[in-house]
DNA sequence: ATATCTGCAAAGACTTTGCATGAGA
DNA sequence: TCTCATGCAAAGTCTTTGCAGATAT
């Protein structure tokens, strides 16, 4: 076990999961990207540190640390998943996604969240009354063709 | 051609694409329902009026309506796609989709669309000029438990 | 010590592609 | 007639599963 304690280890521990290399690897790979990777990315980033680990645990991985919430998968259309990390201390900011329908080029943004607050706030409070579902996230994505891609298109 | 003229002959003869059986029968069955099928759901649905069409004619066709606007295509998280008739004079009103993270049942709701509206075309236009998008459309989902998960759940 | 975790290989699920035949305009 | 569209089979991707060996606690 060459890597310093992290935050998660309490999350995992307390659930009775394993600190294991490759879990310690994997959240180190999505703690210092900025990018959205895909299982296969995360799988190469991982592989170049610690070789031996495989594309299975990769998957494994991913679906515990998602099941922990302590990760967030995305569909962006492409036909393969995507992660990062949840907001909270060691995650990102709360943000959504602006996705280039050409190219596929995926935008985090964090403008207009605050707006979008109490609309979502509202929004939770009468679909819960309504429908009798307890609301746990949502997901909002914008869609367009980028600069470059609008270029390309005349 | 056993099926009468519909509203959207003049979106694919305007592009120079045929009016054929499957595609008929496979906007008619999209038309009829309130369910969100998918690629499978609605092979089965297309080969009950009309059994040699073949589950790949059904992807192809989806593609081109979604290509041409006439449908969306959907990720629930489960796995496979779900496509409904795009909103218009034969489709639904806009709305957005409310999914059971329990037993992944899916509700349309069409409340709070209005209070959307706002928030929503200020963000697009934020988001055009800040990051020199040009925003096609939007993505708005809630992931929650339904009543039954959730009793299920204690 | 022992229950959990991992890697490999194989299987599974959904979707796409190649190609010869069939059908719309 | 002559493209465009279809069906079948095969292939392609991404993801999951089975199982024996390895590892964390």
């Amino acid at each position: 076990m060459r890597h310093k304690t992290g935050w998660w280890h309490r999350r995992l521990r307390g659930r009775g999961y394993r600190i294991t290399v490759p879990r310690q690897i994997i959240l180190e790979v999505l703690s210092r990207t900025s990018r959205h990777l895909s299982a296969e990315d995360i799988y190469i980033e991982v592989h170049r540190i610690y070789p031996q680990v495989g594309l299975t645990t990769v998957y494994r991985t991913l679906e515990l640390l998602m099941r922990m919430g302590l990760i967030y998968k995305f569909d962006f259309g492409d036909g393969r998943a995507r992660y990062e990390l949840a907001e909270g201390p060691q995650g990102k900011l709360h943000h959504h996604h602006l996705i280039c329908t050409g190219c596929g080029r995926v935008v985090d943004y964090t403008d207009f969240i605050e707006e979008e607050v109490d609309l979502l706030q509202k929004t939770e409070k009468g679909l819960s009354r309504k429908y009798n579902f307890k609301i746990q996230s949502h997901l909002i994505q914008f869609y367009g063709l980028c600069a470059e891609c609008r270029k390309r298109e005349e």
